[in-house]
DNA sequence: GGCATCTCCTTGAAACTTGAACAAGTCGGG
DNA sequence: CCCGACTTGTTCAAGTTTCAAGGAGATGCC
């Protein structure tokens, strides 16, 4: 009993994991909860923003006019609205964005990257970069990074909701 | 700007990402932010706990007397005792565990899972093992698999905090 | 136009996490 | 025995996430 067991398939009955199986398993839980945390912290240190308020800002960045759709942002982070809505509030008081009402739909609003926000950015990036560098890439061979990058995108791929025609609520 | 750059190091400066590496990279945030929703919303729909809180009974059932000190198990979820506090508090509402002083050290409380826990372990469980198997391994060739799992040990290695003198926190 | 329906985003409350601070207990000298 | 240093686990406050609900605007159809 637990996570899982040794045993197969007995006719019928759950199939548990393999004990290769539920060793790969944990590696993963164990590395995905460790690198995270890592991150979050190297980026609460040196920016004094958790991972994924970081990630908005970058997807800010990246967009035309350093300036997305509240929902666009909320795809493009994976996250859902009401989230987003209270990050932004955050960051918004924080002076690294900005909230601009959308003329074409007044419901619409965009939320903007602020010349602050992209300077914190120029700031911690290269840190955080080194951080993500150093705890994945430097350890690993390209063979590594290679199978890594198919796996990954495999495993996206079938938890992905969405799939051309099951329009997703990005998110739930 | 932003997450990374495809330059790579340019004479002393910054080095970010490769346009590979930062494929790679993104990859692995999506899968692992969908994953972990996945598992979480499966676990909070069908159990009534979010997937860490599984993790605890899972490590309270595989403990000898279905017990841990708190310490004890905290490490081994790798979370802080502060975070353990909440949760065996949230969870002895629920009657899955329950607290026990221990007898050698008045200082130190044993967390032991009840039979009521116990059953929701084991009603729970083939559920959640369904999820990964079919979020995880189902979709993997062995090959993949085999690489998955010595990719993760490797970063978690890489993370380690403790490694035979650096004693741990536990956490931080 | 009138109206049902959908979309965009926000809000509020509850649940969860974090970090610092703390009471109580243990331990190892002196 | 006593005292300083450390450990154990909890608590408090602040921050974050979730979920359900809702206001306001857009849309389409009659």
């Amino acid at each position: 009993m637990g996570y899982m067991n040794t045993a197969t398939d007995p006719a019928g009955r759950h199939r548990w994991l393999t004990d290769e199986e539920q060793r790969v398993w944990r590696a993963y839980l164990h590395a995905t909860y460790l690198l995270e945390d890592h991150l979050d912290r190297q980026l609460q240190r040196d920016a004094g923003m958790p991972h994924i308020y970081y990630g908005l800002l970058v997807g800010l960045a990246e967009a035309p006019r350093r300036r997305l759709r509240m929902t666009e942002l909320a795809m493009k982070a994976k996250i859902t609205r009401s989230r987003l809505s209270h990050a932004i509030a955050r960051l918004e008081k924080n002076g690294w964005v900005r909230r601009e009402d959308c003329p074409s739909d007044k419901r619409g609003q965009f939320a903007v990257l602020t010349d602050e926000g992209a300077e914190v950015l120029r700031r911690t990036a290269p840190g955080h970069v080194a951080a993500v560098r150093q705890a994945l890439f430097e350890r690993l061979t390209p063979e590594q990074q290679k199978t890594l990058g198919e796996i990954m995108e495999i495993v996206a791929e079938g938890l992905q909701p969405n799939e051309a025609g099951a329009d997703l609520p990005w998110l739930r």
